[in-house]
DNA sequence: TCAAATTCGGATAAAGTTGTCCTATATCCG
DNA sequence: CGGATATAGGACAACTTTATCCGAATTTGA
């Protein structure tokens, strides 16, 4: 349903916003602490990049940051960034009676995308980082997670 | 979001909702009224039936029809005949903190995606092809879609 | 100014999705 | 039976998505 480029860039914004502390992070570690293919990351935050979520440095000690404070990103944000939900305006047959009001069936799936961004846009990213009730987002445990902080000090 | 092949997957079992009282609808004629390629609706028309939606008849006088009456079909049933709606049940990291209890990232794509399967599941074919508040599934006009009618007779 | 580190951008490859076509097989009906 | 009609299924082509690799450009710091 949500493409592997859109995973990836969730889960790259994701450890983006755990590093957000330590200076930019390299291509290098974030595709490993997000368990991304590195080559294929590099293009995911080239994306990122040119939709204004992450900011680049190139040269020694340059990488990926976040451009905006985690509390001011949301899910969807991120995934509209590299692949925007689609939501349907028109007929998309091209049926000219249903440019005003879409058909049942076409109301129906544009509702069910309707849902998806409602749920998407609910959530920032640094509430996602913060939920006492569950394991700590795409690490293995709390404790794991100060060990991936210190490191890139 | 959602495929083309669930796209034609949905227009094609709404179309034979149409023709349920005209004996099984071929599938040249299907393609036409659902604006699909007839050539790839054949192969989408065979997952359908592999699903048990759809009944298929060979040779002279056969075509499609609809296994179940369509008030008995939801657009959730068709979309996970051809392609299930990946709901989120252990980590899709292997973490194994998180087998349990998903962490806040996965829970929430896993929240949309319930969602989506809410807003699929509410809605039965039947009740796409007779909401009097707006136009006529996948066709013109309500006037249109007498002619559709009689012409498969 | 030079060397090391690191992103940028393009070329290419592998895999999946979408779409076409042809032959085999089943069914109807005279 | 035999001819006409239609689906079944497989081979194949085109396009998109995912993934890899490499040289060019940029930045840091000695």
């Amino acid at each position: 349903m949500f493409s592997q480029t859109t995973q990836y860039a969730i889960r790259a914004v994701v450890i983006l916003a755990y590093h957000r502390d330590s200076g930019p992070a390299g291509n290098l570690l974030l595709a490993e602490k997000a368990k991304i293919p590195p080559s294929y990351l590099a293009k995911v935050l080239q994306g990122l990049v040119k939709s204004g979520i992450v900011e680049s440095r190139r040269g020694a000690k340059g990488g990926f940051s976040l451009l905006r404070d985690p509390e001011e990103i949301t899910l969807l944000d991120v995934v509209n960034a590299v692949e925007p939900i689609p939501r349907i305006k028109g007929c998309p047959l091209g049926l000219k009676s249903h440019a005003d009001m879409l058909c049942p069936v076409h109301a129906r799936i544009d509702e069910a995308m309707a849902q998806v961004e409602a749920v998407l846009s609910s959530a920032t990213i640094a509430e996602l980082l913060s939920d006492p009730k569950r394991p700590p987002a795409l690490v293995e445990s709390w404790g794991r997670l100060k060990e991936l902080q210190e490191r890139s000090r």
